[in-house]
DNA sequence: CAGAATCCAAGCCGATACTG
DNA sequence: CAGTATCGGCTTGGATTCTG
């Protein structure tokens, strides 16, 4: 984890909250607000290891874009779910996703809709 | 450059157009339209090299967020201003910086001034 | 002036194995 | 179940030199 503030720019620390290669993947599965346990997370993000994700998970939790619920059970209980903050932050990714969507249907006639896309929605806007 | 649609997912290529080191600096010194030449970018761009001066432009050329305009004097002259499609991008970083900026008042008493903010304007919204 | 070519360092990320 | 430890490759970016 660098510096906290990132020499006080607010963009460039919003970028590094959303930056690495996973972030966006789990930000995504965690999008209706409902918990997910670690290993379904790890499920449901096709190729991702432990490292990264442990990785991706402690540093959204650091910048409170998501929150860890521990539950002491054995086996030990684990839950992920997206905060306050990390549901504002997403409807910005939804607007960038707009932005990328009218991108490429401006620059090519490919259908817009994407299987495997992020943050993926029945509709083109919410 | 790699594959343009980034497996057809928008939000990812929109990351992948503002990604790297220095995408968002360019981007933001030519946020009112004027044109900027090349060594006076790289004057403007505290420790940025010619490769990645090079590179970075070319890669938001090629995605059509700023545009290039050679003039062939001796020594050649070359433009580059941001496009259409760069202002809007222009428009979601600010809400991105804005997010960020929110975010640090929140979590610190730190005033929010930042000398060397990308994307710093007057007031804090526009 | 506006870059391109080359080489090198650092850090991000993957694979594998291990643990409370 | 929910992680951590370690090693190694590969990509990203930096430094330097050179050119139309």
């Amino acid at each position: 984890m660098d510096s906290f503030f990132h020499d006080l720019c607010p963009l460039r620390l919003t970028m590094d909250i959303i930056g690495g290669k996973w972030k966006l993947n789990i930000i995504c599965l965690l999008k209706d607000g409902t918990p997910w346990r670690y290993n379904a997370i790890k499920r449901a993000v096709p190729g991702i290891t432990n490292v990264m994700l442990a990785q991706s998970l402690k540093s959204l939790e650091h910048y409170g874009i998501l929150s860890r619920q521990q539950y002491n059970e054995v086996p030990v209980r684990v839950e992920y779910r997206l905060t306050a903050a990390g549901m504002e932050l997403l409807e910005l990714l939804r607007q960038l996703r707009d932005w990328g969507n009218q991108y490429m249907q401006d620059f090519s006639n490919l259908e817009s809709h994407c299987p495997q896309c992020l943050l993926q929605e029945s509709e083109t806007s919410r």
